[in-house]
DNA sequence: TGCAAATAATAATCAAGCTAATTACCCTTT
DNA sequence: AAAGGGTAATTAGCTTGATTATTATTTGCA
């Protein structure tokens, strides 16, 4: 640790600082690269990981799984109909509703989100210790429960 | 590849998914709902600090120390200047560069981030062990430093 | 039964990030 | 001194988020 780090810390500035908001950049500007080549993104590619897992689901339904909004998942949804990864087909009992569903062409996203994830995250995790890093994903999913559980509540 | 790294990898697999965009999404919401009585965002209120600590740094100055874009710098300027926060003036010495400097009004946001801040870790770190705390803390940095080092690379 | 409230999707608008291309300017080299 | 290459800021356009409001449909209840 140098000096100015200390100082850094000792002063506690910036310390939780932007550094969820950098690591979350930094990994999506990785994995979007990575995943150039296939024409598709890192929130299209999980989006459809989530319709694969249970097809058909209605766009609500996705909203809800993936966490965002129905106009963010609406219009993920135009784009990756548009790449011709899913189609929208309508539902038989409730016509306010369409279904979801992955077309053939996204069944290779599987093994390629799989295999992208697997890239970043060697880069990432260099360099840490297995323990630390079991530690730090426990508590990772404890701030996204604690962070969850706050919004939901307004 | 390391035997550690192959443990980690057999261990982890799918682990850190989409849970780092998460966290800095929640993390940004909530921050952004406490910041607007001030009409000040996350993202603004942070450059404003940054020109706080070290007056009159150029666009690229800026967007280094940020570690964005010079184009998403140019634009926060725009919103922040045009909030009265900043102001832009011609470098004397290269008349390619203005200098950034904050404006008398930008001197309560010092306080008002620093408690947003407190506000918003105190949720996220609600029931997590502070050794853990801790590890995690000094896990994401390393982390934010590998994938920063290997962006610059390319 | 009929009307009010809830729900599903979307349109419109804004913030914040990105890349690529432009413009203006500086500096070094010949 | 002119040319060329590099740097600073901006414009233009895309993606992914958010919020707010609208439309169409369903459902619940008096």
């Amino acid at each position: 640790m140098t000096k100015s780090d200390k100082a850094t810390t000792a002063r506690n500035e910036g310390v939780s600082g932007p550094v969820f908001q950098d690591i979350a950049r930094f990994r999506g500007i990785l994995f979007d690269g990575l995943l150039r080549p296939h024409d598709i993104t890192m929130a299209q590619g999980w989006a459809v990981l989530s319709l694969m897992r249970e097809a058909g689901q209605r766009q609500a339904d996705l909203a809800a799984k993936l966490d965002i909004g129905p106009v963010t998942t609406s219009k993920l949804i135009d784009r990756l109909e548009a790449r011709g990864f899913v189609e929208r087909r309508a539902d038989p009992g409730d016509r306010r509703s369409k279904r979801i569903f992955a077309t053939d062409k996204a069944h290779q996203l599987m093994d390629i989100m799989t295999e992208t994830q697997r890239q970043v995250d060697t880069i990432a995790n260099t360099g840490i210790e297995p323990e630390e890093l079991a530690t730090t994903m426990k508590v990772l999913a404890k701030m996204r429960q604690n962070l969850k559980a706050s919004m939901a509540r307004d």
